[in-house]
DNA sequence: CTGTTAGCGCTTTCAA
DNA sequence: TTGAAAGCGCTAACAG
C-alpha cells in the first residue's frame, strides 16, 4: 500500500492552492470551471480520497453514528441495525456496531470508546443500563436516539414501540381462548421493554379479575435456551399454567420446546403468545401467535430522528411511538 | 454538551506540558510517579477522553477496522459480525459495519467510505463483487481479510469454510438416501461459495455416475422467499426431483414451505439438505439437515488475522480452512 | 476567483 | 524526567 495522497499532493499536480482543491471536494462555488476541471482530473487520476481524519479534526463533524446494541444476533437487533445502516448510508454516514453481549458494562465502554471516535450521535437500542454513569456517560454526546427504551426525567428523543399495549392486547387474547392461569417469561432483568410486557400482562389480568401470582413470573435470558430453561421450571412449579406470555418470540420459541419435551400440547394445553414478530415466529410448528414489531422501520425512524438533530433541526415528535400489531398464529389461535 | 476537554486544558490544570500529559496517558515509561498521579488526577475529575481523530491523524493508526457484509439480517452474516465485534472490543478496536444489501456496487461504496474514514483494516464477508475495481479499492488497506471468499491469483489473507467438501458429504448423503433426481438451489450469481458448493454438488453426483442437468439448477436470493420462488418453480418445472439442495439454510427453509404449498412430503417426496446450520434449521418443521459452519469461530479467526497483520505479525497461514460438518436432522434424515 | 495563515488535538523528534 | 517545536491533512477566516 502506497502513501496516502493527499490535497497537498493534488495541489501540486493541478498547480493550484490546496485550498482550492479543498473547494472542489467540498463544491464551494467559487472556483472557475476551468480549475474545477483541472483538479478533478488530478484526483481522478491519483485516486485521492480526502482524510475523513483532517476532515473531522478541523470540523468537529465526522459523518460517522454510533449503535449500541445488546445482542446483534438477535433478530430484533439485526433487522434494526439494517434499517440503521442503510438508511446511514444513504445519507453519507457510517456506522459503528457495538454489541454488548447484555452487559450493562460493555455498554458504557461502548459510549466511552464512540466518545473517543466523536461520533456525531449515537443509538441505543434495548440499554440495559440503569445507573447515574449512563446519564453522565450520554452528556458527552450533542445526538441521542433511544430505541424501546425512556430514561425517566430525561426526555430523550425515542423510538418507542407501545409495548404495554401490545403486551395487553396479547393476554386480552389467552383470556379470551378461556386461559385463566397464565404465566409470564420476562425477559432480562433490567429490560425497559420488558418492564413495560409486564405491566401490559398485569393490566389484562386485573381488568379481568383474574388472579395471578408473583411465582407466575419469572426472569430469563431472551435467547431460545433461555425460554426453554425459564418455561421448564415454570411448568415444573405451577403445572396447571395453562397459557404462556412470553417477553420475545426467542424465549416464546423456547417455551414451546419444553411444552414438547413435557409433553404439554401447544395451544391445547398450553397457548403461547411471543413478541417482536421475527422471521422464526412463522416458520416453528406450532407456528407462533405473536406482537409484530415494525422493525425497519424503528431503525429507519431511530436514524431520521438523529440526523435531524445532527443538522439542529426540530424534532417533530420527541419521542415516536409504533403500534404492535397481534399476530395470531397456531401458538394462540384466533377464535372463529 | 459542553466543549471537549483538550490535552492542553488537562495539561493547564496540571501544571504541566500537554506532552507530558501525552506521556501518561500512553503509558510511556519516563514520568515521575507524582507527576502521573497528578495527570491521572485531573484526567479522572474532568473526564478527558483523548480524541481518536487527532490520534489518527498523528500515528495514522486508527483502532478501528471496517466490516462489510451483503446482509447483516442474514443470521450467518450477524453471528459472523457478532465474533468479530467481540474480539475487535476485547482488543481494543471498533467496528463499521458496511450492510450491501447484496448490490456489488455498495461493496465498492464501502470500500471508499472505510478507505476515507482510514480504518486499520477490512473484514470481507461473501462478497459478491467480480470486477477489477474490487482489487483497486483493496490496495488502499493495509489489511484485508476475506471470509468465504478467495479472489484468484491474488492471495488476500482468507478464512474459509471447506464449501465444496461439505456441499460434496451432503449431496453423498441424499444419494445413499436413494435419490437419484437431484435438484440445487444455487443461491446468488456472484457468490463465491455458492460456486464452490455448485462444484461439491457435481462432484458427488458424477462421482455416482448420476444423471444431472443444467435445468436443474436454479439461481435465487439467499433468502427465505428466495427459495420458496425458486423451489416452486424447480418443482413445476421438473415434478419428478425427489431431492433438493439448497444454497443455505434460508433458502432451504424457503424449500420445504413451497413442498408444504405443493403437497409434496418432505423428505418422503422430497428430501432436503441446506447449509449453514443456522438456529432456525433445527426449529423448523421438518427440522433441516444441513452442513454446520462454525459461524463465531470463523469470525473470530477472521479478526486474529486482520491483527496479526495489523500488528505486523507473520502470518501462520494465510488461509484458514474451516471444516463444515453434516448434521442430519428430519428433512434428509440418517440411515439407520 | 484564488492564495495565505492559523489551528483542530494529538504524537514524534529533538533539546534541555 | 520534562518541554518546545513541528507536523499529521484538512477547513475556516481572511486577504488579495
Amino acid at each position: 500500500m502506497a502513501r496516502r495522497v493527499t490535497i497537498s499532493d493534488v495541489a501540486k499536480l493541478a498547480g493550484v492552492s490546496h485550498q482550492t482543491v479543498s473547494r472542489v471536494i467540498n463544491n464551494k462555488a467559487e472556483v472557475s470551471p476551468e480549475t474545477r476541471e483541472k483538479v478533478l482530473a488530478i484526483i481522478e487520476r491519483t485516486g485521492y480520497r480526502p482524510s475523513g481524519l483532517a476532515r473531522g479534526l478541523a470540523t468537529s463533524r465526522t459523518a460517522t453514528i454510533g449503535m449500541v446494541v445488546p445482542d446483534i444476533s438477535n433478530p430484533f437487533f439485526s433487522d434494526l441495525a439494517k434499517g440503521i445502516e442503510n438508511t446511514a448510508h444513504d445519507r453519507g454516514y457510517s456506522v459503528f456496531l457495538c454489541n454488548t453481549n447484555e452487559n450493562p458494562q460493555r455498554e458504557l465502554d461502548a459510549l466511552y470508546s464512540l466518545e473517543q471516535k466523536q461520533v456525531d450521535g449515537v443509538i441505543l437500542g434495548g440499554l440495559r443500563q440503569q445507573g447515574p454513569e449512563l446519564l453522565k456517560a450520554l452528556e458527552h454526546f450533542s445526538a441521542v436516539v433511544l430505541v424501546n427504551r425512556i430514561i425517566e426525567n430525561h426526555p430523550f428523543p425515542a423510538v418507542m414501540n407501545n409495548d404495554r399495549r401490545g403486551a395487553k392486547e396479547a393476554v386480552q387474547h389467552l383470556i379470551q381462548l378461556g386461559r385463566a392461569r397464565i404465566g409470564m417469561l420476562l425477559g432480562p432483568d433490567f429490560s425497559y421493554s420488558g418492564v413495560c410486557r409486564q405491566l401490559g400482562y398485569a393490566d389484562a389480568l386485573s381488568q379481568a379479575r383474574l388472579s395471578f401470582e408473583e411465582s407466575w413470573q419469572v426472569h430469563c435470558p431472551p435467547t431460545v435456551p433461555g425460554g426453554a430453561d425459564a418455561a421448564t421450571q415454570l411448568l415444573a412449579q405451577h403445572p396447571r399454567l395453562d397459557a404462556l406470555f412470553c417477553y420475545n418470540d426467542l424465549v416464546a420459541v423456547g417455551a414451546i420446546q419444553a411444552c414438547k419435551a413435557l409433553g404439554r400440547r401447544v395451544p391445547d394445553d398450553v397457548a403461547i403468545i411471543g413478541f417482536d414478530d421475527i422471521y422464526l415466529a412463522s416458520l416453528v410448528t406450532p407456528s407462533l401467535s405473536t406482537c409484530r414489531i415494525p422493525r425497519s422501520e424503528m431503525g429507519e425512524q431511530a436514524i431520521s430522528l438523529l440526523l435531524k438533530q445532527i443538522d439542529g433541526e426540530q424534532l417533530p415528535a420527541p419521542v415516536i411511538s409504533m403500534t404492535p400489531e397481534l399476530i395470531l398464529r397456531e401458538s394462540a389461535p384466533a377464535i372463529d
